[in-house]
RNA sequence: GGGAGCAUAGCUCAGCUGGGAGAGCAUCUGCCUUACAAGCAGAGGGUCAUAGGUUCGAGCCCUAUUGUUCCCACCA
């Protein structure tokens, strides 16, 4: 087993091999095993045309770590992978290559543009999956799906044909949010709305009948050319004879009705607003209430349309340039003011998103909504944290009907058939349909679903949903879902009301919720700023564990973090940290040497690091039971650094060079922690840990189908462990006391121990001379040494004979502020104890262990007084 | 206009169901002690935003205030 390792990890060296050796062996792949219970986890499906980014390791690090550990755990764990085809996003970056080449999508048409939209996606929408893969993500890709493959089109139109057949899917004209960049409608989610720097146009309307003007403001002058009607409230005195009057448009000089609506506030402007039913959503249901016509004054890509001869073909903006221009030539234009307002933009390309009117297909909301509501009231769904349940329900409360049309090709296509000579409609799954009344072949509907429409239905759809395969019967519901609290209205809602009416059953029952990660600035990374960190630079430079590491580290569910390069560095150190306890390891165990569990004649200080880590396995496994994975990690970190690095490996290294049978049972003790350790981090740390598992294990079974340990409780050993304590309290008063007074470690000084616990003491011998310098040793139950400088912990005193160091005068002074902070601790712990509220209604425990702190305090007061009154003598 | 988060050591953040405040980095001191200087042994550093309240006991629960970030919302 001797090695020779080198002094630094290097996750180069080691990655992409461990990676392949999990691969070949088929470690990741779930089995439908009748006597294991499932656990799945769908992966929320990244864009093919993504790259990963820093958001995306986040969730994946939190998704591997909860499958790891299942699967570890003895749970049938499916991790189930695949990929979005995003469609506008993608069909944005195939255009924007072909007119690299000078060709539109119009030029080569539909047919020809989809072919080399899966040409682009065959070349590039494998490489984000790639890249998971440089993460460690332990994904079952025999299973990986894709939004657009051809079991997800076949769920898309089940669900579609389904939803239309129950009257939840209509057709119909209405004002939707349009993209005059992307050229499609967009969904309410898909809007973000931002203020944005504006003007107040004040206008004046001339009435028809000459008898005056009526004013009113407005922020898109341009829009004028579309109004039908100028509306004001019934209850306005100011304005109720005008009521059914009319006036004329100025520039355009159309005839168009005053009338009265609840909608306009009086107390706002002048209390009159121009009414835009084809250009704004609010004027929409105006007109509909009055029956005014919609104008449309814009073409797809927001310039004005021919009607208007003087403005046609002009960009919306300059459109208003030249209409206020206009207004004021005509002497309409009272006065511009600065204002700001709230513009809707489009989520993906960040356009000024234009209202318009046209006909799309919808979901009706309402009846969907509802039971996904119940759903997370009756707990069958729950977020962590909880309080997302609040955004969810608010977002679901006030749904608006879901316009799920687009007019772009990549997509899947809306499964609706036209018949151009009768008009007829029909909705079928199947690819093609003819018409019931005139017998032609139909033509079926130009537009595709919204990406967030086949997204939906992953948790099924990837399961094999609409056929009830075995996989759907095993693994559906899922139980965790992983992602960020900004994709809560775009994905997980629709999940649930989708899970919900096709399954008969929640998609998932825990919806684990993370931030966003940050720059180290605490701002949002982000392309145009250019301060995105890239994860796989990261991982070159560190590791991707080390990577993993911190991002599980001191990460609260719900909460954003800033990325920040010192705490890889430090992840990555303790990685270092890892492997050199292997090395250590390695190198001081025998050729032939075999771990047959643990030995039977353990020492206190093997008592005392089992028990710690029994107790760490049991909290690990609590911890991430409740979704602590930041609470967890760090445990692992302090148990492996402190308690097995800096204690436990010190103190067999006296035992290994004094060999024999003690040095065997420290070796076995050393092999038996490592291994439980790797296995518990295994989750946070696949590769490091499955790599030193290779050479500390000889089971044959990898770290990544290990057990997962748990709480044992033959293995606690509560009253080793305080023992032990009692010796490292020693050690630690010694090191305190010489490092006060500067004393080398190279200097060696024989140590007088005065104890009442000789037994306990006498086990730490070897401890003394290692860790804390010592010659000789003296452990008796008295010892006179007036001149020594002197150690006192609750279960001893200790003396050091350096006389020359001694100074009567600071020996007492320091003996006295010793003495002031343990009067503290007394007064602190008998104050409450006298304190008859805290031991009538404090739980029994706490008064017990306050008695015992109090004990611990008194028997060291006892000590240090002895000790100044030895000095005073 | 509604709602939510955050405010803890110089910096970045943990703190799980309320029982004497923690980590990493940074700072200071001493060590190249044959696993590790990406390390070891020590040290300093916090009225847990402010003001009330509940409780035997509050960083944690309640109320208000201040600062800050975010989400939602049709005020033209």
């Amino acid at each position: 087993m001797k090695k020779e390792l080198p002094k630094l990890y290097d996750p180069k060296e080691v990655e992409d091999k461990i990676y392949k050796f999990w691969m070949d062996n088929d470690c990741f792949k779930a089995y439908r095993d009748p006597d294991k219970k499932p656990y799945t986890i769908v992966i929320p499906p990244p864009n093919i045309t993504g790259q990963l980014h820093m958001g995306h390791a986040l969730d994946e690090t939190l998704q591997d770590i909860l499958i790891r550990w299942k699967r570890m755990s003895g749970y049938a764990a499916l991790w189930l992978p695949g990929t979005d085809h995003a469609a506008i996003a993608t069909e944005a970056k195939i255009v924007a290559a072909m007119a690299e080449e000078g060709l539109t999508k119009e030029q080569i048409g539909r047919e020809k543009f989809m072919e080399r939209a899966w040409a682009w996606k065959e070349k590039f929408g494998g490489r984000i999956v790639e890249q998971l893969k440089k993460l460690g993500c332990s994904c079952d890709w025999s299973r990986e799906r894709f939004t657009m493959d051809e079991g997800c089109n076949k769920a898309v139109r089940e669900v579609f044909v389904n939803l239309y057949n129950k009257g939840l899917i209509y057709r119909g004209e209405r004002i939707i949010n349009w993209c005059p960049h992307c050229k499609t409608s967009i969904s309410d989610a898909e809007v973000n709305y931002e203020d944005q720097a504006g003007h107040f146009w004040h206008l004046r309307y001339p009435l028809s009948d000459g008898s005056g003007y009526i004013e009113l403001a407005t922020t898109r002058p341009e829009t004028l050319l579309g109004d039908t009607a100028v509306a004001v409230h019934p209850d306005d005195e100011r304005y109720k004879h005008l009521v059914g009057k009319t006036v004329i448009l100025p520039i355009v000089h159309r005839e168009i009705p005053i009338v009265a609506d609840t909608y306009v506030e009086m107390d706002f402007g002048t209390g009159v607003v121009k009414i835009t039913p084809a250009h704004d959503p609010n004027d929409f249901e105006v007109g509909l209430r009055h029956n005014l016509p919609v104008i449309n004054v814009m073409t797809d890509d927001a310039k004005i349309v021919a009607d208007y001869p003087k403005y046609a073909g002009m960009d919306r903006y300059d459109a208003r340039k030249a209409i206020v221009a206009d207004l004021e030539a005509e002497g309409a234009l009272i006065k511009v003011e600065d204002h700001a307002h709230n513009v809707g933009t489009c989520y993906r390309c960040g356009t000024t998103v234009e209202p318009k009117v046209s006909t799309q297909w919808f979901v009706k909301m309402e009846p969907l909504a509802k039971p996904a509501i119940e759903a997370v009231k009756s707990g069958k769904t729950k977020f962590v944290p909880e309080r997302f349940d609040k955004i969810y329900y608010h977002w679901l409360e006030n749904i608006k009907d879901w316009c799920i049309s687009r007019q772009v090709w990549w997509g899947h296509q809306i499964p609706a058939f036209y018949c151009d000579d009768c008009g007829e409609m029909v909705v079928t799954k199947e690819n093609s349909a003819v018409c019931p009344k005139c017998g032609k072949p139909m033509r079926q509907d130009e537009d595709t679903l919204d990406t967030w429409f086949s997204s939906a239905l992953w948790p099924f759809s990837t399961l094999g949903w609409p056929e009830n395969t075995e996989d759907l019967k095993y693994f559906y519901p899922t139980n965790t879902l992983v992602t960020g609290y900004d994709i809560i209205f775009f994905w997980v809602i629709r999940m649930m009301f989708s899970g919900i009416e096709h399954m008969g059953e929640v998609p998932f029952n825990t919806v684990l919720i993370h931030g966003l990660v940050r720059d180290s600035q605490g701002r949002k990374m982000s392309k145009s700023l250019g301060n995105g960190v890239d994860p796989l630079e990261e991982i070159d430079k560190y590791g991707a564990d080390a990577l993993r590491f911190m991002l599980a580290t001191g990460n609260a569910p719900g909460n954003d973090m800033r990325y920040m390069e010192e705490k890889v560095k430090a992840s990555r150190n303790f990685a270092n940290k890892l492997w050199n306890a292997s090395r250590f390891i390695m190198m001081n165990l025998p050729d032939d040497f075999k771990l047959n569990g643990l030995p039977e004649n353990l020492n206190v200080e093997d008592k005392w690091v089992i028990s710690k880590f029994n107790r760490l396995a049991k909290e690990v496994n609590e911890n991430l039971e409740a979704f602590e994975l930041g609470v967890a990690v760090a445990k692992l970190y302090d148990f492996i650094w402190d308690i097995y690095c800096d204690w436990y490996i010190e103190l067999t290294k006296p035992r290994i060079a004094a060999g024999g049978e003690t040095a065997e049972t420290a070796q076995a003790v050393l092999v038996w922690v490592m291994q439980g350790m790797l296995k518990l981090l295994h989750p946070f740390m696949p590769f490091i840990t499955e790599e030193i598992w290779s050479a500390v294990s000889d089971s044959g079974v990898p770290c990544i189908l290990s057990k997962f340990p748990t709480y044992d409780e033959k293995l606690d050993f509560a009253d080793e462990e305080a023992q032990f304590e009692k010796i490292i309290a020693a050690i630690r008063g010694i090191r305190n006391r010489r490092a006060e007074m500067n004393v080398p470690p190279s200097k060696k000084a024989a140590l007088h121990i005065e104890t009442s616990e000789a037994d306990i003491f006498e086990q730490g011998r070897l401890f003394f001379e290692r860790l804390a310098s010592a010659s000789d040793i003296e452990i008796s139950a008295k010892v006179e040494m007036p001149d020594a400088v002197t150690v006192v912990t609750d279960s001893a005193r200790i003396f050091i004979p350096m006389d020359e160091l001694v100074d009567k005068e600071k020996e007492l002074a320091r003996l006295n502020k010793e003495k002031a902070a343990v009067q503290k601790d007394i007064d602190f712990s008998s104050n409450k104890l006298n304190n008859q509220g805290f031991v009538a209604k404090a739980p029994a425990q706490q008064v017990e262990a306050e008695k015992a702190k109090l004990a611990k305090a008194q028997e060291k007061m006892a000590k240090i007084e002895q000790s100044i009154a030895a000095l005073n003598k």
